[in-house]
DNA sequence: CGAGGAATTTAGACTAGACTAATATTTTCG
DNA sequence: CGAAAATATTAGTCTAGTCTAAATTCCTCG
């Protein structure tokens, strides 16, 4: 029995499978191996329901395992989860820019909808929106031949006091912290400089380049803020 | 055990019962109730597989039946099926105006979103196009609340010869005969004379009232081309 | 280095929804 | 009317995906 490899009519992946890949991609983005028990916490399944699908993922080539060690994406899965998460995130900026949806709700509404639209009506929307590279969290939106642009950013809790930034990606679904940031200025493409520090683990306050105002962030809101080093 | 009558937030249907809703709604829309059978070629599924889902619906209070006499919907099961056409002929007009499909390809598209998409995404798409009473192929839109339009229609196929018709609906949702009927202006919303109906099930002929062309229309397109008897 | 605890896997059961084969009922028509 | 055909139902099986309980493996720390 030959590897089909990379058939291109693939026979349609699962809703389930889908969002175990879109999983395994985030997890193990950084690094090595996404385990089941961080799987099963994502998606709210027990673990010995991951435990099952991870091997059925492994015969369907679609991630490798090692067991007791977690999972990996092949180059396969990988390609199938940024196929998701384009449908995603494309969906994300419709939502946004042409129903009036707010950056806080677009994530699950997106989350149903990306099993069920087709290509075609991702494409024709990203057309329509001039085909856009980021969603409205800054995530960048793959390709439609699954290309991801990899993006070299730092969490505002790290960065040092001094430094000049530009807010990039604000990586959280929670509403309740979207409103909060989108309320106070910081949403992606805002510049800004880290004013200060406090030590052990206290907040970080920054200086908005437009506007001039200070904003002070405790840390857990400020390691999702995602950011790019800039000049001054 | 009170039945629980029209309890607002029901627990979601699954895709596949509101499939079934609507077909029993659309089988059983002009006779009495929708047989196994006719159920089973609409879905293409086995007979015994809507046997047993039938059963299923009569329990979750969403359909009556009378065992080898077919079904009906309830009360609760019709409004659930209409919420769910609502849902699609909104996706429909939706993906014709805004996405640019051809009104022959928004049916499997639409097929496909009306179980992902939430209420809001569709109220928030029918607000945006105005609140639009017809779908692309002419057929009523039910309400938010779901009330439909009863449309007194005739087919074109048994239209009087002389009598003035306005199409209104184009009953079909295959893709080569929306070609053909778009291709020679017979869309919903199109004046025309019953010019001439050949003896023995032979073709209609018809005259437009704008343009003046004649149109020849075998007896088979005919049945699904549905008029509104209009004055002369 | 070994014991406890955390993580993982196996085993077994359940649900929704589909199928085929066999049985039962209804309809149709000679 | 009664037999053949059509339709419906029952019975039993299957798959995907989930769960809990029990057994296993790994890891950490005293």
């Amino acid at each position: 029995m030959t590897a089909k490899h990379a058939g291109p009519p693939s026979p349609a992946l699962s809703r389930s499978v889908e969002d175990y890949l879109k999983a395994i991609y985030h997890l193990s983005r950084h690094g090595g191996s996404a385990t089941t028990k961080d799987i099963a916490d994502r998606l709210t399944l027990a673990a010995p329901s991951v435990s099952v699908m991870l091997k059925r993922l492994a015969t369907m080539g679609l991630a490798k395992r090692v067991p007791y060690q977690g999972a990996q994406l092949t180059r396969q899965g990988r390609h199938a989860a940024l196929k998701t998460i384009r449908r995603h995130r494309v969906l994300e900026v419709y939502l946004a820019k042409r129903l009036g949806f707010d950056w806080d709700t677009v994530h699950d509404e997106a989350e149903r909808l990306e099993h069920a639209a087709s290509d075609l009506v991702i494409e024709r929307m990203a057309a329509a929106l001039g085909n856009p590279r980021y969603d409205p969290h800054g995530d960048p939106i793959p390709t439609a031949e699954g290309d991801i642009e990899d993006t070299d950013l730092v969490p505002l809790a790290t960065a040092p006091v001094g430094s000049d930034l530009e807010l990039r990606q604000v990586d959280t679904q929670d509403p309740a912290r979207l409103r909060f940031f989108a309320g106070h200025g910081l949403v992606p493409g805002r510049q800004m400089t880290v004013a200060d520090r406090q030590p052990f683990g206290g907040p970080t306050t920054v200086l908005f380049k437009t506007g001039g105002a200070r904003q002070v962030v405790g840390t857990d809101l400020a390691k999702v803020l995602l950011c790019r080093k800039v000049a001054a």
